[in-house]
DNA sequence: TTCTAATTTAATTGT
DNA sequence: ACAATTAAATTAGT
């Protein structure tokens, strides 16, 4: 039972980056071969030292001094129980306590395995009532100025960073919707034939 | 997600100079009153927010002409089956059985009561040969970039939009099986009792 | 039941 | 700040 028929044979390897496409195959016919498949790939890591702001991960990973913040096990986080630790199955949990264990333990080790992306923040989970008051705020001014992004911060007990994100989120949403029931507007004002 | 098979074009044009805070309540205590709320515009939906970018609807249903694409019964086809007496919860499997039948009888009625069921695409069933070239084509890339998702479209008689997905949900698989034999690795390499 | 396609939304990156 | 994308967490179909 629970044949992972998939896991086994996998590559543990991966430099994501490949937003701009360059999949030029020159190859006339059907061939994904493996040369074109790796030609696509972009070299886009050469390690830029690109963005080395996550403040979180030293909060949570305090051991670590001088080393480069990216190359640490960062966020062990998202593995402890202490961040959000909520809705995992039974089985997903203790891995990643044992995970966690491992990294605490041995620390430095294979980073390299590791995801490039170690260092994202836990997913916030808002509450309820945090949703409804920033909706409710939302309604009144999508656009609030620290001043008031703070005092909601304070009142929901949550980051000011979050805060802003949200809004940045969710100004996003509300503009894919108005975008959307605009083109069906649009859509339905002309005969059927006309668009496909 | 990528939502580009909109108008790419930017039709909403947003003054967003607000800087200031304007729902900044000089009131003490946390009140975000009606009167402010209703004092705006307010346009947005009041609740579970409105996901319209479903062109698979229109293109299965396609006998209403005039009347908005939303409101209509969808896809039918794969509502019907549904006395699959499985896991919902009772409430709303009766009321997915009664508006079926409702719905298959009565066609477009019980529109409202169907939205949360309606909007969903229909679950892709990918062929062994396109599963086949997709793993390959991940082993050496798992990223790919728009280029390659559509030629593999084209390959595969997909849209580009399901590669897409597949990739992403192929991903979070990879990442929970490394997880998951990261776990054994440490157990094994550890007393039993330290693993709860 | 397990696996995975599809959805929603928090977080990241680059401009 | 926005646009586009990714990952995380869910929902639901087979």
């Amino acid at each position: 039972m629970a044949d992972r028929s998939l896991g086994s044979g996998n590559p543990t390897s991966h430099n994501h980056q490949d937003k701009s496409g360059l999949g030029e195959n020159k190859n006339a016919s059907c061939s994904f071969s493996i040369e074109s498949i790796l030609g696509m790939e972009q070299k886009k890591d050469g390690t830029p030292a690109a963005k080395p702001h996550r403040p979180w991960v030293d909060k949570w990973n305090n051991l670590g001094e001088d080393c480069n913040p990216r190359l640490r096990i960062p966020a062990m986080s998202y593995a402890v129980p202490l961040f959000h630790a909520s809705n995992y199955p039974d089985v997903e949990e203790r891995v990643l306590k044992c995970e966690n264990y491992f990294a605490v333990n041995e620390r430095l080790s294979y980073k390299r395995e590791l995801s490039w992306y170690r260092g994202r923040r836990p997913r916030t989970a808002f509450t309820r009532k945090q949703i409804e008051l920033l909706e409710n705020v939302f309604r009144v001014n999508s656009y609030p100025g620290i001043d008031v992004r703070e005092e909601l911060a304070q009142k929901l007990d949550l980051d000011e960073d979050r805060i802003q994100i949200w809004f940045q989120n969710r100004r996003a949403k509300m503009k894919r919707s108005h975008r959307e029931s605009q083109f069906l507007v649009v859509k339905n004002a002309f005969p059927q034939n006309m668009i496909k």
